[in-house]
DNA sequence: AACACCGCCTGAGCGC
DNA sequence: TGCGCTCAGGCGGTGT
């Protein structure tokens, strides 16, 4: 489930111990996870790693040639970073680079992700020109204009990369929530105050979930194999009927946008009024 | 053009 | 103990 808080996690783990490492060779072991060409340079073997760059949930390793390499990690993805070769290799590992101090790997057991190699930032550049702004930072005029004259659910227009990168299931209802915001409102009929305190609620809720290391439910780890600390602290994601957690009423459940959807009626709807914000042990 | 929906893929969890 | 079933969901492709 790596959405953007996961992907940062992973980012800024790698980082240190693959800035400015030469790659001395890489090994890929499954053709189809790869996207582009499969020759060694293009995944960056005789090339150094200059940065690492996040885009919503995408991570790219830029060589010192300037060659990119991108990671997706889809729903079951990790990119760590190992010391030492394992005794016997495990399972679902699609690539491995050969660094000074060990290796990196990228293990992909669902095979949603996959890595794209492309030349230059020109091509990177291009390549995320599908993707909106970043979920991180979306500031409200940004989120307005995406969500302007759309029809869709507000939870099926979170999910939706184009407009706004980041935000998967787990912190779209976490984020409505925090703005108590009715998930199957009309996206195009927020108001513009209520755009502006979910604009808010993104960055605050990723901001906290990057601070956590992210949320692990099952096999997410981060770039040294740690799992993230935010799974505990969600107010909504995989409650549905337990208590809320501001005004203890069950949370209620449904599918929109074709995902799984937790909410509290009382709290976050259900026509945009605001109801009275209760002490809350979670936010 | 905007949006809905399918299917890819494996492992966990569950009922029997 | 083990089998078969359901569910999880990011995202590209296709249908409406």
């Amino acid at each position: 489930m790596p959405e953007l808080p996961e992907v940062e996690s992973v980012r800024r783990s790698l980082e240190p111990h693959l800035l400015g490492a030469p790659v001395a060779s890489v090994r890929l072991i499954r053709r189809d996870i790869l996207t582009g060409s499969a020759a060694p340079a293009a995944l960056l073997a005789g090339d150094a790693v200059a940065r690492l760059h996040r885009r919503g949930k995408q991570l790219a390793i830029i060589g010192a040639s300037g060659r990119v390499l991108v990671v997706h990690l889809g729903m079951s993805g990790q990119l760590f970073f190992r010391a030492q070769p394992p005794a016997a290799e495990v399972a679902h590992v699609h690539a491995v680079w050969k660094l000074p101090r060990g290796q990196l790997v990228f293990r992909d057991p669902r095979r949603f992700g996959g890595l794209v190699t492309l030349p230059n930032g020109r091509a990177l550049d291009e390549h995320w020109s599908p993707l909106g702004p970043d979920a991180l930072s979306i500031d409200d005029a940004a989120l307005a204009a995406g969500l302007a004259g759309s029809r869709r659910t507000i939870k099926a227009a979170l999910l939706d990369q184009a407009l706004l990168a980041g935000v998967g299931n787990i912190y779209a209802d976490e984020a409505l929530f925090l703005a108590r915001i009715a998930p199957q409102r009309s996206a195009g009929r927020l108001k513009t105050a209520e755009v502006s305190q979910l604009a808010a609620a993104i960055r605050t809720i990723l901001a906290q979930a990057v601070a956590a290391g992210g949320s692990t439910l099952r096999d997410f780890l981060n770039g040294d194999g740690q799992p993230g600390g935010y799974a505990g602290r969600h107010a909504v994601y995989g409650r549905g009927g337990l208590p809320c957690p501001s005004c203890r009423r069950p949370l209620r459940q449904t599918v929109l946008g074709q995902r799984t959807t937790v909410w509290c009626a009382a709290c976050q709807g259900p026509r945009g009024k605001v109801p009275p914000i209760h002490n809350s042990s979670t936010v």
